[in-house]
DNA sequence: TCTGGGGTCCTAGGACCC
DNA sequence: TCTGGGGTCCTAGGACCC
């Protein structure tokens, strides 16, 4: 059996958790840039109000209905994470970590150990006992049934946020309540074609038969459709060793010369460089994007997007940013007033393995030493005390972050005081 | 004025080989 | 008049997830 656990309204919960007076009232968390509502809370969202949608556009909307909105405080949110997934892993054995708010459990073998449905409730409460974050748990043969379960246990209060597939029976009566669009893998476009073939439920879908299945919806739908019959088959891959890495950033305004793009791409490529460091990767290619405003249809629209491969793999900081300035300079084109840039790096591989080059001019120890004590005072002292001179200090590329709360469980100066009623 | 960020996987089509 | 067939590899773009 696969368990799915998943945080309810996750980022909505986390400002709760120091701001309980905000528990019961609407909430809305924005997306970076304060661009887009991304998360938000019931009470919000049986007030109709859309998820995905501008910031600006619902502003007046927000504030008649009085709705607390929040910009996304990632410091908060990534540390909330780890202590939800840390009391989690207490209870399993093994566990994915698949997306900021969601974990997957193995429950293998835990059938015969006593009644799962007590045990999944004593999890769910546990959770929310220690880190104040309300979860829901689903449990089924399955990873997508299990998903499909979680969703069951947050939608009906019944269920007390564990929710069991374990029988032909439930997992019939389960895919027959279940819209099709709902199932993990049925996307926007999936969705349109389902509606033409006149499937609405999941039920509907797995009547199909398989070659039908895989003549329509590729290998992706029939992994799908295996799975809603209670075959395994999707394997999600390990969050620990990603195959790319990626930093990218939208700017507050639109920065149309090359010295400004340089320096928020240089620190795209520091972030990078030190991902790379943190999961003992080095990288053999280098991609560096930048694009111009796609929501304006009056300005002209261009991305730049130039690419390079290493001689040798690596993960320093100066030699990946050095790169990708080259790469800007080469791509670069006067005339365009560029919204966006993002650096990606990939063909990832260990550390300890790296295949060296008879043609390598750069001392690749001293190289290493070097970043390691940079590295070191950083963490120390905080973030880029020291850093390569591309990164430069301008702050005209930096996010708008108008309604940000405090990082209550990162930063000393953010500490919440406490003091006793008199 | 104003529209997120970070991933994985699949497929089609082109380049290239013999 | 008339120009093959089979394979691999790479890349861009799109679909999907949260």
């Amino acid at each position: 059996m696969f368990g799915l656990i998943d945080c309810n309204n996750f980022y909505v919960s986390c400002e709760r958790v120091f701001r309980p007076d905000l528990r019961g009232k609407p909430v809305v968390i924005l997306s970076n840039n304060d661009g887009c509502l991304i998360s938000l809370s019931n009470e919000a969202k049986a007030m109709q109000i859309p998820m995905g949608l501008p910031f600006y556009q619902l502003k007046p909307l927000l504030a008649s209905n009085r709705v607390t909105v929040f910009s996304s405080n990632y410091a908060l949110y990534g540390d909330m994470s780890s202590r939800v997934m840390n009391i989690v892993n207490q209870f399993v054995p093994i566990s994915e970590i698949y997306s900021i708010d969601e974990s997957f459990l193995d429950f293998h073998g835990f059938d015969k150990l006593g009644d799962l449905s007590d045990y999944a409730h004593h999890i769910v409460r546990s959770v929310e006992r220690s880190t104040g974050i309300p979860v829901s748990l689903g449990i089924a043969s399955t990873r997508t049934l299990a998903k499909m379960a979680s969703k069951f246990a947050k939608k009906y209060p019944a269920y007390k946020g564990a929710c069991l597939i374990d029988t032909d029976e439930k997992r019939e009566k389960a895919l027959k309540l279940f819209d099709i669009s709902d199932v993990w893998g049925v996307g926007r476009r999936m969705r349109v074609s389902m509606e033409y073939y006149g499937i609405k439920t999941a039920w509907d879908f797995s009547q199909k038969s398989a070659s039908w299945v895989r003549d329509h919806f590729t290998v992706t739908g029939l992994r799908t459709w295996k799975e809603l019959h209670g075959h395994p088959c999707i394997t999600p891959d390990s969050i620990e060793q990603k195959k790319s890495i990626y930093t990218s950033r939208s700017f507050p305004k639109t920065l149309s010369s090359l010295e400004l793009l340089k320096e928020p791409v240089a620190n795209f490529a520091a972030s990078c460089a030190s991902k790379l460091r943190q999961q003992h990767s080095c990288c053999q290619a280098i991609d560096v994007f930048a694009q111009t405003n796609r929501c304006n249809q009056n300005e002209p629209q261009y991305t730049l997007r130039r690419s390079t491969n290493l001689v040798v793999p690596t993960q320093n900081t100066a030699e990946i940013i050095s790169s990708a300035m080259d790469l800007l300079q080469k791509g670069w084109s006067d005339g365009y007033r560029f919204k966006r840039a993002g650096i990606l790096v990939w063909g990832l591989v260990p550390e300890d393995e790296i295949q060296t080059s008879f043609f390598d001019t750069v001392d690749r120890l001293a190289q290493r030493r070097l970043q390691n004590v940079v590295d070191s005072i950083n963490h120390k002292n905080g973030d880029n005390k020291i850093k390569i001179a591309a990164q430069g200090f301008s702050t005209e590329w930096h996010l708008r972050k108008e309604y940000i709360s405090h990082q209550y469980t990162t930063n000393f100066d953010d500490l919440l005081t406490v003091r006793a009623k008199d």
